[in-house]
DNA sequence: TATATTTGCAACCGAATAGTTTCATAATCA
DNA sequence: TGATTATGAAACTATTCGGTTGCAAATATA
């Protein structure tokens, strides 16, 4: 089982999921009721995004409010960041190579 | 098949190769040479990386030089877009919430 | 207490995945 | 021209993945 945060997001229903319940906390039962899946293979979703601690559980009577672990997200961010500064020093690279056109016209 | 690109960053070895050729081309051999796996597998992976357009080819003789299409990484960080908002959003939150209790010290 | 609801888990299934070995093709070099 | 090198593709395999159905446990409700 690799489980990392880059296997839980490859999955579409998974992206879906997190997009869902980032901005409020819901139930399984009400997060199934937005696919065309069953509750159970939301469950094992959910399951796998609690696994790598995506998303938080908290437990109210008999249900399960899933929300977002958002400080989580970052770690994408910051596997990306690398890369950012790539494409931002490409900018930079065109933005002084335009700068230079332009001084020579003068 | 899949092959988006969220799926194409799931595999850590093409996770790897990413950041392996994101500063300068490489060739599937030296790309290879990298890793613990047969030059077969690797060129497996750079086929992903091709198909999803993550990656983009340079024909020298009968070499090929692979390098990374930074741009398409920016799709990634697109997505990503909506979770920032709310991240920063709870920075912002919280500074509120820190000046509010500085202002009832007072 | 008996019944209904919410949930997770196990067992199973077909498809996809990552890897290997083998082979074909094209370019380079002696 | 013949041998070597760089590469991709095909066939095969073991494992993982996403889904289903069926079941058990715990809470809520009549």
């Amino acid at each position: 089982m690799r489980r990392d945060i880059f296997q839980a997001i490859a999955d579409p229903t998974r992206r879906a999921i997190i997009v869902l319940i980032a901005l409020q906390a819901m139930t399984p039962n009400a997060i199934a009721d937005n696919f065309n899946t069953t509750r159970q293979a939301i469950s094992k979703h959910l399951r796998i995004l609690t696994e790598c601690e995506l998303v938080k559980q908290e437990y109210q009577g008999r249900e399960i409010y899933y929300s977002l672990e958002i400080d989580k997200m970052k770690e994408i961010d910051k596997w990306l960041q690398q890369f950012r500064k790539i494409w931002e020093n490409r900018f930079t690279q065109l933005d002084n190579l335009l700068s230079t056109i332009k001084k020579q016209k003068k």
